[in-house]
DNA sequence: GAATCACATCAGCCTCAACTGATATCATTC
DNA sequence: GAATGATATCAGTTGAGGCTGATGTGATTC
């Protein structure tokens, strides 16, 4: 998951989709990415689960699932919370 | 910042270092990876802010920065909510 | 139904980063 | 100060994954 937004195409692919929904010809234009590369980002973010698809006519809309996303923020969020809370104690050598 | 916890290793030396501070013969007996390897990852978490280290005799103690790890979550729900608010915007094409 | 457009899939290339072995450094112990 | 133990650095190798070109599929238009 933590992965998936890791690559820098991808993580502008979903800066992008957070605003609005968006079909691959968007975010070809947006990104300057050939057709091909962008597809592939998505069929990996949409096997993950992070974004959804809308078909409609020859387009497909892709669209965030902040649910996912705020998974992993929450994931981090408990992360930090678990290191302040111990943040006095040291595994002795 | 996010690219550092997607390795799987870092990410496992970063959930240890959530729990309490540890030198890196500690990391490298729970992991079981090679000295050479922890030492370099640590090198780019330490680059990176995301972890402070207590040098104490010839050991290095290596802490979890809660505020770097938080930010990188704030930015995640952040995204999220923002995708949210937007949730029935579409960019026609 | 032929042409075209939006998009998906596949196979191959190629780069970058993780891993390793050898070695250096610094502190501790004898 | 010689030896040892903990850690850092460096150069080389290798494998995973991002990128590309060619091609397939399904919907739309004429």
């Amino acid at each position: 998951m933590i992965r998936l937004l890791a690559d820098p195409l991808r993580a502008r692919i979903v800066e992008l989709l957070a605003g609005e929904a968006l079909c691959t010809c968007h975010l070809v234009a947006e990104t300057g990415a050939k057709q091909t590369n962008i597809s592939n980002h998505l069929r990996q973010l949409r096997q993950a689960g992070l974004v959804t698809t809308e078909p409609c006519g020859r387009f497909t809309y892709y669209r965030l699932n902040p649910g996912a996303l705020q998974a992993a923020a929450d994931h981090l969020t408990a992360l930090a919370e678990r290191a302040r809370s111990h943040s006095q104690s040291r595994r002795p050598c």
